[in-house]
DNA sequence: ATTCAATTGCAATATTATTGCATTTAAAAT
DNA sequence: ATTTTAAATGCAATAATATTGCAATTGAAT
C-alpha cells in the first residue's frame, strides 16, 4: 500500500530540493505516490497528455537526480519510475531492494523490506550497488487466474 | 575469457536450432563469442554496418527465442546481448547469474559461476526467475585508474 | 510591483525498434 | 545437377522513445 501523502508533503518535498512548486511537478508526484507499483513512462505520458512530453522527461530526470524517485527497467526495457522510500540523497541512491516484474499485468513492484543477501564478487570487481530483479506472477494476477479457473 | 569456438561449432549450433547457416548469423555469433562481455545493440550495429539493422534485430530475436543468447539491459536501458553459457532451452532461459555493469567502460559482464542466494518473496508472489545486477568498477578499469594515479 | 532565474512548451532532430513486401538464398526435393 | 520452396535478407515506411536549442512563461526573491 502506498503511503498517503497530501499536497503539502509534496510542496515540502520540492522545497527541500530547491525545485519550484509547479503544477506539472505536483501532478507527477501525486500520481506516482498514489500507486503501489512503479509508473511506466508511456503510462505517465498518456495520463498526463496535456503536459509536454519533454517536460515529463525533464521532471523525471530532475526527480531522479535529487533522489526523489528511482528508475527501473522492466523485462521489456521500458523505463518505470517509483518514489524513493528510503533516504536517497542527491546523486546517491539507496534503492537496493527487489524489483518484481509481473509477467501478466506488467506491473513493477518495489519490495522495499526485502533485504538482499550479501554476495561476494570475483577478484578485481568493486561494487557500488546491487539490484535484484524477479519476474513471475503478482498476488492480484494470481487471484484473477484462480477465479477464472474456477468458472 | 570467452570460450574459443570455431566455425563448425557455430554451424552446428544453427543446425541444432533449425536455423539456416547464413553469413550474417555466423558473423554475429563469432563476434559475440569472441568477447568476454556482452555486446550492445549499438556496438553490434556499428561493427556490422554492412548488415541491415532490421536483419540484426531479427537475428538477435531469433537467437534469443532459441536460447542461444540472452538480453541484458544496462544501467542506461541499452540492450546488451551475451551467449547463453548454460543450457538454455527454446523460450526457457536459465541465465540466473550476476550481471555486472562497469560504470567506467560501460561493459556488462556475465558472472556465470556466481550463484544467487535464495530469496523468499512476500506472500502471494510466485516467481519464475531472478536476475541480480551490480554496478561498480571492473578489474580492467580498476587497474587503469591505479596506473593513472601513479603518474 | 519589479526582476530574474528556473521551468515549460514547441520545433527539430536523434536513437531505437517494428512492420510489410519484394528479392535473394540455403536447403530440400526431384 | 536442377528445380522447388520456405526461410532469411534488404529496403522503405513508420512507430516509439529520447535529446537539444530557444523563445515564452512563471515561481519566488527583491
Ligand atoms: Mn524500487
Ligand atoms: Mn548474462
Ligand atoms: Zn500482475
Ligand atoms: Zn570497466
Amino acid at each position: 500500500m502506498a503511503q498517503t501523502r497530501n499536497k503539502f508533503d509534496f510542496e515540502d518535498l520540492l522545497d527541500k530540493h530547491h525545485l519550484k512548486k509547479t503544477s506539472p511537478r505536483l501532478r507527477v508526484l501525486s500520481m506516482m505516490a498514489s500507486k503501489s507499483t512503479a509508473t511506466s513512462q508511456p503510462d505517465l505520458e498518456s495520463v498526463m497528455n496535456d503536459i509536454d512530453r519533454v517536460t515529463l522527461y525533464r521532471i523525471l530526470n530532475a526527480f531522479e537526480e535529487k533522489g526523489i524517485i528511482h528508475k527501473v527497467f522492466d523485462l521489456n526495457g521500458t523505463a518505470n519510475y517509483a518514489m524513493c522510500s528510503s533516504n536517497c540523497e542527491e546523486h546517491h541512491h539507496h534503492d537496493e531492494h527487489l524489483h518484481f516484474n509481473c509477467t501478466m499485468c506488467k506491473n513493477v513492484y518495489c519490495l522495499d523490506d526485502l533485504h538482499l543477501p550479501p554476495v561476494t564478487l570475483p577478484e578485481g570487481f568493486t561494487t557500488q550497488g546491487f539490484t535484484l530483479y524477479a519476474n513471475g506472477t503478482c498476488p492480484k494476477c494470481t487471484k484473477k487466474a484462480a477465479a477464472t479457473a474456477k468458472v
